[in-house]
DNA sequence: CTGAAAGCGCTTACAG
DNA sequence: CTGAAAGCGCTTACAG
């Protein structure tokens, strides 16, 4: 490995000069400047980031602790991170935790030995552990908070509430008055409040046996819960469903029921994962901003890091949209 | 921030003897290490990596450099090489390329400035810069390479020849013998010779015209490449394609122009993505062992760390298997 | 604008 | 088994 020494004997300059040009300081003459650059290129010279690091206490490396990274959503949200960061000199430290919150909490430690920059946390479940956070001793930011935030902490998450609730609107909007509802209970309870608040405006109360638990946040869940609801003697209009991946089990089984989506039944998702345009029908959906959120959340750590501030403790609640597409239609007759 | 020292101080020892209790060298006597103990709890003292890392070399991270996340077989192999990791105290350090080769060479540069411990690559385009990666003076390992990897670097991978053979040979053993292929060429070309391989067996040419380029692997891709098929007078008894994805998007195409599946058209997928189980009906493909990969590839890593030897230039391709869903039946009539 | 010194928090030999 | 010294490769003040 050549070091700083190496570049500096062979420029005939100190080490430290070496460094100034390095990290740009204006302080070198041109001449010495050229020189010193030559002997870095002529030796292939690169810094030691592990040193600089243990000088500076900054490693240029963000920590993003995830609860998975195979589902559509999470990697579209990591892709976006690490791109980001990229884009700016840093690097990703990707920890996932599967869930677990002993996991979450090993590599939180871990991460702060590692002096990292910064963390994004997306674990909403079992890290509510606010003073661990704040310990951290670097910025920290809450994302994709499904679950109520612990206070304190900045947070950038989606407005799920809403999302719900804008696929309620779009469905009442269209005439149904009798939904199903099918959700991954109660992950997506908050989704299901906000479908909820929609029919009420409309004056109708959606009573629980039209809500259904799918145990996972599948399309084969989704299937099975739509069998067993069509077996309930229940023939909705439409169907509101927690999740894209839920609802295109859904509209597989009232296809195989011999119902049509959306003639005889309108179908709803939640996300707007790439499967979902290219379904047949493409599905209608309430897209969740998963780049925004994960351009805004990485924004704000990148600047704290700049500025040597903690970011302020602000909650972000970003907008979902809905994104009509073929699945859904007035009720029949 | 507390350090060594600072525990030292509080045990009455010095910091030489801290370090030997952290790292659990047995040369400290049983009361010494209790005093340390009891001074590292009270204080919650943690050991800096970074710090360590500057003066052993090593840093506990792996760095993974992976054409993208936002897709199910890498987010897959992705998930399980960070879990093994984890279990092994290492962390990893993700890098994206997006198929671009300057980012790709960036990220490289970065990892060994940044003096990651070992290179897992699973970017096969525009990276066959083998002095590149031998010069990162860790152990490298190449995995899901589907193009020729470049030699004297050890790799596992797949072998997708046999993922296109084993697909052809499930269907000739049906009795098909006028197959139509749909891949994402030229990047699935060799699972497209691995299945002309298999009917070359049985005495049948596939025709260059019965081979059709989706432009993605996606199922919309695949949707379009079948009408287009159609379109063009074939009526193929099966179709063998190079992806789940545009499996899925044939067996739609097939069903929205009137014809069954599999009664009137077989299909076979590649890969084995979690939609494969849940489609309806369910996909027959050929699964790829990316588990068993990202475990191999992570634990020569982690043994050539451990033995401080580079990792042998052994070349392991993993074979694929069938997995009989219920896409495939012999040919009508 | 350039150089010599001290220090970041740890580990690695090497005496006692 | 314990302690004092030197060093990992860089940066940060501080003289010249």
């Amino acid at each position: 490995m050549v070091t700083m020494d190496d570049v500096a004997r062979r420029a005939g300059v100190t080490k430290q000069t070496v460094s100034n040009v390095v990290r740009g300081r204006a302080v070198v003459s041109p001449r010495t400047k050229a020189k010193v650059e030559a002997a870095i290129a002529e030796l292939g010279y690169q810094p030691n980031l592990v040193a600089r690091g243990l000088a500076t206490g900054t490693t240029m490396t963000v920590g993003f602790i995830v609860p998975t990274v195979a589902n559509p959503f999470y990697s579209a949200v990591v892709e976006e991170v690490e791109t980001l960061l990229e884009m700016h000199g840093y690097h990703l430290l990707l920890a996932t935790t599967r869930g677990d919150g002993e996991r979450a909490r090993r590599h939180l430690a871990s991460l702060s030995s590692r002096s990292v920059d910064a963390v994004l946390v997306a674990e909403d479940r079992d890290l509510g552990d606010v003073p661990l956070l704040e310990r951290m001793g670097v910025p920290v930011v809450l994302c994709a908070w499904e679950t109520t935030p612990p206070g304190g902490l900045p947070v950038v998450t989606v407005d799920y509430e809403k999302a719900g609730y804008l696929a309620g609107r779009h469905m009442h909007k269209l005439g149904h008055r009798r939904p199903v509802v099918i959700a991954d209970l109660p992950a997506h309870q908050i989704r299901v409040q906000g479908m909820r608040r929609a029919f009420a405006e409309v004056g109708v109360t959606v009573p629980d046996d039209s809500v259904l638990a799918a145990p996972e946040a599948t399309s084969e869940s989704g299937y099975a819960a739509m069998l067993r609801a069509l077996g309930s003697g229940n023939k909705p209009s439409c169907v509101l469903t927690s999740t894209d991946a839920i609802a295109l089990g859904v509209t597989e089984a009232l296809r195989h029921q011999g119902l049509r989506v959306p003639e005889d039944v309108a179908v709803i998702g939640i996300d707007d994962i790439p499967q979902a345009a290219h379904a047949h029908p493409p599905l209608t959906t309430v897209s969740l901003p998963k780049r925004r959120m994960a351009r805004d959340a990485t924004g704000l750590l990148l600047n704290a890091i700049r500025d040597k501030q903690p970011v302020p403790p602000d909650v972000s609640l970003l907008s979902p949209e809905v994104v009509v597409r073929a699945t859904c239609a007035p009720p029949a007759g």
